[in-house]
DNA sequence: AGCGGAACCTGTCGGC
DNA sequence: TGCCGACAGGTTCCGC
């Protein structure tokens, strides 16, 4: 599910539902995650209210009014259901938490490659787990990013896949950045010129900007906090439509296999 | 050092 | 209808 844009609109909308609420109730159901979840956040967050909540690369974090922070990565299916009154629990719940006035909230992850956590703060939130930097603020650090990737022998699309570059980037909007940027995603960053560079910056913000305003992309099963949908994968340009024409020039979408993962574009127009 | 590939886990879809 | 393999938004680890 979830790259830049949907962990964004779940922070969004964790946001706007549970600030300012305290815990009465947080229970543990299935810590086995692919990173074990640990009990004692049951009694660490419990009548502790939660004061902040940011995003930081793929990850969320929620600030509590105590020495503890939980964050949180929703790894390919991890998801928050908010609802108003208790819920019945589903296969694949692995944590509930319950609010003041009635208010609960799950967090359910199918395959498991997820985690939550928790940390003690402060939190250095630029080298936070090795993240490159935001998106947000690449613009600022042109010169020096432009200058790393020219170091690279790493394919374009390996390039935008490594957190520790620009952070958020995931498999989908790889693919739909090096479309706007028209950077054939097999070319390695040392045969790409500094123009084409540039534009790929603009392209990155372009995109997840785009992606943010209409919500993330719902594919299979990711869903907002309240349950609906986002809607970029109508804005799709390249992911998924192989064999299906290209907007611009009308030729055929490819797909191909890189470092095992999907990349799909257009030969004419990326070059 | 850096790369590709496998592993982690469950569900779904397409082919035979 | 049923079985089997491939594939899915991510990260991490292992071996070359």
């Amino acid at each position: 599910m979830p790259e830049l844009p949907e962990v964004e609109t779940v922070c969004k909308g964790l946001s706007k539902k549970i600030l300012g609420k305290k815990i009465k109730i947080l229970k543990v159901l299935n810590s086995k995650l692919r990173k074990i979840i640990p009990t004692e956040i049951e009694k660490v967050f419990k009548e502790k209210m939660i004061k902040t909540i940011l995003r930081r690369g793929k990850y969320g974090l929620i600030f509590f009014n105590c020495d503890y922070t939980l964050q949180f990565h929703l790894g390919m299916t991890g998801k928050f259901i908010i609802s108003n009154r208790k819920p019945l629990i589903n296969k694949h719940d692995h944590v509930i938490f319950e609010f003041e006035n009635n208010l609960f909230m799950l967090y359910n992850d199918v395959r498991k490659f997820g985690f939550i956590d928790f940390i003690k703060k402060p939190i250095d939130l630029i080298n936070f787990n090795q993240l490159g930097h935001e998106p947000k603020v690449i613009r600022f650090y042109k010169k020096k990013i432009i200058k790393k990737i020219k170091k690279s022998s790493k394919t374009i699309k390996d390039i935008l896949l490594d957190q520790s570059f620009v952070s958020g980037i995931g498999n989908i909007y790889a693919s739909e950045i090096l479309f706007n940027a028209r950077i054939n995603p097999k070319s390695t960053g040392i045969k790409i010129s500094i123009i084409k560079l540039n534009n790929l910056l603009k392209s990155i913000n372009l995109i997840l900007d785009k992606a943010i305003e209409k919500g993330g992309s719902s594919i299979s099963d990711y869903k907002k906090v309240d349950g609906d949908l986002g809607y970029f994968q109508n804005n799709f340009r390249v992911y998924g439509r192989k064999g299906l024409s290209c907007f611009k020039c009308k030729n055929l979408i490819l797909q191909m296999k890189q470092s095992g993962r999907s990349t799909f574009y257009c030969k004419n127009c990326q070059k």
